[in-house]
RNA sequence: CGGGCUGUAGCGCAGUUUGGUUAGCGCGCUGCGUUCGGGACGCAGAGGUCGGCGGUUCAAAUCCGCCCAGCCCGACCA
């Protein structure tokens, strides 16, 4: 298993180091031969998975289908809308050979997939009966990056990414927003136990393209902020691009209102940064490769087939179980490796413990250990694992309000951000405040009404959330 | 793209200044045994184009030249 003895660098010491030491000793990932790139191990792509299947199903609640676009995008469609192409530019993979020759035109690698999708719903799309048209995909893009890290940035990463045409503004916005609230703000709290802000996007932070940039801001356990999903609404920039019309009920021709959203790989870094602790990562039971491991603490006649009994009583109520009979190991080495690895709840089962007729349950969020009777273990596993998705809620809440202040003045809201989050008027701020943020390394993440709901018309009275973000 | 640094076993490193038998160490790995309730121990093993090419020399990981790759710091970024 992990072939690493040192301990954990703590939280408090050295917060990148102990992300980098957590991604590598937790098996989760490591980088490629290729610069910037990322090989997502086993337990990291099993979380994916799960998170993966989390967000599809919301998706299609949402009223999208799932669909696949090419890798592959003629250079030329990126140069269609103008400040799409500035804003990728300086991030495409550019191909230019094949086959052993120079290609006539250089193909792009996809940064996102805007330009293609377009192209086809330009072909898609006559009448207003073709309206809405939703439309997601599953997919690796590829975005050149000076400085990476494992999860959080990479030359090429995983994604969703959702597109959409609607026949009015209004409901474009409506589906935008929706897709914020009920895909990504609802699986960041419900599923990754991860405490949200939703917001939208300053202009400087807007997506390359868009007229209004909806996103969703966690807090790191450092106080820095990370982008964890964004919705966006392109009016008719990408429309008129690619020439996607439609003749409305009165036969006129018009414009479609569009939308797109993604969310990536990326949240997986998030995870880690929100509820790790100084013995490695803690998951929450949603996102579980394995919510429980049995640990057979010794070998010998019964142990084994106790806990091969035990596992199965409670894959029957419907858990995801591990068996680890590597009594080969010692003890000490096994329980680390599933410690670190975020396992929710272990149930440790030796000699002494069938003699008692009972096993020991460690549960990771507090690393609390309690004997239970084994006629109460599916019981109190399940009770186990819905403790802690609650616990990881609150105690990554709780924590992120100590590091919220709202504040009145520029100079404050750089020093709060410094560890933590500054919520300062708008009207404050301005555009030149936001250069002056800029220059101390803090930047506008999301902009909200005063109570933290969303402004979905232009208002007066905006609060601006700002902090350091990664 | 500017500045600094590093390439030696799967990983982390020593050895290079001052060239000299068979290139070492820790972890990991394999086998056997003793262990096993929070990072076990003993014994025996396997594993190397010393980043690449060329040069100097009786002799190069070590000296010289060129090349390649990676890391860190700056300018840029989901």
């Amino acid at each position: 298993m992990a072939n690493d003895t040192a301990a954990l660098t703590p939280r408090a010491e050295d917060f990148p180091r102990w992300y980098q030491e957590v991604v590598a000793q937790a098996e989760m990932a490591e980088n490629g031969p290729v610069r910037g790139t990322m090989v997502i191990r086993p337990w990291g792509f099993g979380i994916w998975e799960l998170l993966q299947g989390e967000l599809d199903r919301r998706i299609k609640e949402a009223g999208a289908q799932n669909a696949y676009f090419p890798l592959f995008i003629p250079e030329q469609y990126l140069q269609l809308e103008a400040s799409h192409v500035e804003g990728f530019s300086p991030e495409l993979w550019v191909v230019t050979h094949g086959g052993g020759n120079r290609l006539e035109e250089p193909v792009v690698v996809r940064p996102t997939s805007e330009t293609v999708v377009n192209h086809f719903f330009a072909k898609w799309i006559q009448s207003h009966r073709d309206l809405p048209l939703l439309v997601n995909q599953w997919s690796n893009v590829a975005r050149w990056e000076m400085r990476t890290r494992l999860f959080l940035r990479t030359s090429e990463f995983l994604w969703q990414e959702g597109h959409t045409a609607h026949a009015s503004e209004a409901e474009a916005t409506e589906y935008a927003v929706r897709i914020l609230r009920d895909v990504y703000l609802d699986a960041m709290e419900r599923v990754m136990c991860v405490p949200t802000l939703i917001g939208h996007k300053t202009e400087r932070e807007r997506f390359a393209g868009a007229v209004r940039t909806w996103t969703c801001e966690g807090m790191m356990g450092d106080g820095k902020a990370l982008q964890l999903g964004t919705s966006h609404e392109l009016g008719t920039n990408f429309a008129k691009a690619f020439g996607i019309t439609f003749s409305d009920e009165q036969g006129a021709l018009r414009h479609v209102f569009q939308t797109s959203w993604g969310a990536s790989t990326r949240l997986i870094g998030g995870l880690i940064m929100v509820h790790g602790d100084d013995f490695g990562l803690r998951l929450p039971p949603a996102l579980a490769p394995s919510q429980v491991v049995v640990m057979v603490v010794r070998a010998d006649e019964s142990t084994g087939p106790a806990a091969a009994a035990i596992a199965a009583d409670l894959r029957g109520a419907g858990l995801r179980v591990s068996i680890d009979e590597r009594t080969g190991t010692s003890f000490g080495r096994r329980a680390i490796d599933w410690e670190r690895k975020g396992v929710p709840v272990r149930v440790e089962i030796g000699p002494r413990d069938l003699a008692q007729d009972s096993a020991v349950v460690v549960v990771r969020h507090d690393r609390s250990k309690n004997p239970v009777r084994l006629g109460g273990l599916v019981g109190a596993v399940t009770a186990a694992l819905d403790e802690t998705a609650e616990r990881l809620f609150a105690e990554a809440r709780a924590f992120r309000d100590t590091r919220i202040s709202e504040v009145a003045t520029l100079g404050e809201a750089i020093e709060v951000a410094a560890d933590g989050f500054a919520v300062v008027p708008l009207a404050t701020l301005g555009e030149a405040g936001e250069d002056a943020l800029a220059e101390s390394g803090v930047s506008v993440r999301c902009l909200q009404r005063p109570d933290g709901s969303l402004a979905e018309e232009a208002e007066e009275e905006l609060v601006a959330v700002v902090g350091k973000a990664y």
